[in-house]
DNA sequence: TTACAAACATGACCGTAGTCATATAAAGTG
DNA sequence: CACTTTATATGACTACGGTCATGTTTGTAA
């Protein structure tokens, strides 16, 4: 369901919406415990391991079936360990889908700059902005997909998630955004108005918005064409005239 | 926490957002049987003393302690009722606390023509837009407030709701930035390359990534400010040059 | 070796949302 | 009236996420 990588293209998004949004219990606590002598990696190794086995074991699970119907109760089991134990490598079910969703994006995540550098070199970067828009949409819809983008969606919006993280939570795409209209501003594309910052902000939350609706209306909403129009909106706004 | 009258505004924005997403189970079965004779109203009368009393025990508690503080058991402990008689009226705690959200917006919602009627004749759609996206996010602000929205937006991600439910859902908005729209075509502020329908729901969706995002990042985030500037380059890309 | 601390592991246990078989009472029907 | 149907009500029960006191292994140091 989740699993297809012969689709290699870039996934900034999805990349960005998780960004430090991983607490992960285990290495944020052996960071600063861990650089002992090697005596004790054995010990260390030990916890790697089943903490490699649950996540496994919860992976496996998760690409046969639906997140909600991966226990945690069926993961431990599967791992062929205690449930407390899942609670010491892992701060909460959600956490363990966070870290898998990340690894996951990781995998058919590629250089965004492979893909503008594509570009001959002439292109304006209105059009650059939305192949960039294009390729995201194209990713989204066919790699992630729309049940995991739901999960992202609602994990980003749940309480128990400190507010540190999730502030600098898009500041890849921002940062790609941010290039692309200074790229923009500097040819005399784009007009100065508002601050290269502000123009990146507005862009990510159009880009947000815009997926949520995706999300909600799946799937009598095509996701590639509506933010192809969105964004041509945007752009016209922010052109010279 | 939630409640605060004093503020009377208008909302649509959250007043959409929930349309038709309630599925309010005693009403949906009843519409087809209730028309019977006028005997059996004392029957109906019953239960629908009981869900009331269910439903008045809840929006006590809610306006208590936090949505999450407030368990079922606690609804019908304090509503005087065993718990299965809770799934009797409510689908499901969820399902009470949009029903109970959609009441409160109620409560403070307006008619939105009051506002763009205290414009003057001559006031340009941008700007009367502009004034409603203004009042909107005060609403928001200071009545609705950052947790019942986030509440909204988790719910509309949550797997059971039924799509066709979720599809008419912000009618509302819709139309009355439809209207608007058409009113700046007409006078020749607005260009028409897209059709009036594609543009409201590129507004739509617009306002509800700005929500989204200032339900993230909230505190750190001002909704008006952000609003405004974002919808002042939506407007300028539809704007005639 | 002994003693101790830290990492690792366990499973009984808890709180909460939601279900279901069962029961009762009211309304309709003949 | 008796009989059936249907709305209403119940609380024990399940499923699941998460906790915690307790126990076990491993590394370190006296």
């Amino acid at each position: 369901m989740l699993i297809n990588q012969s689709y290699m293209t870039l996934v900034i998004l999805v990349k960005l919406l998780y960004n430090s949004l991983i607490y992960d219990k285990n290495t944020t606590k052996k960071e600063g415990k861990m650089l002992n002598k090697e005596k004790n990696r054995r010990k260390t190794e030990k916890g790697e391991k089943t903490k490699q086995k649950l996540y496994t074991a919860a992976a496996t699970l998760f690409n046969q079936h639906d997140f909600r119907e991966v226990t945690v109760d069926r993961i431990v089991k599967q791992a062929g360990v205690a449930k407390g134990t899942f609670y010491i490598y892992f701060e909460s079910k959600d956490a363990l889908i966070v870290s898998f969703l990340l690894d996951y994006v990781r995998k058919v995540d590629i250089d965004y700059r492979a893909v503008l550098d594509s570009f001959s070199p002439g292109t304006s970067s209105s059009r650059m902005l939305l192949g960039l828009i294009s390729k995201i949409a194209d990713t989204l819809t066919d790699v992630i997909g729309c049940t995991s983008m739901r999960t992202v969606y609602k994990l980003l919006l749940a309480d128990d998630i400190d507010t540190d993280a999730v502030k600098g939570y898009n500041r890849d795409l921002y940062k790609i955004f941010s290039e692309l209209l200074k790229r923009g501003i500097e040819s005399g594309e784009f007009c100065d108005t508002l601050s290269l910052d502000e123009m990146a902000r507005h862009f990510v939350m159009a880009i947000r918005g815009i997926c949520y609706e995706w999300c909600i209306r799946y799937p009598d909403f095509d996701l590639k064409e509506q933010a192809l129009a969105h964004f041509q909106i945007l752009l016209d706004g922010i052109k010279v005239k």
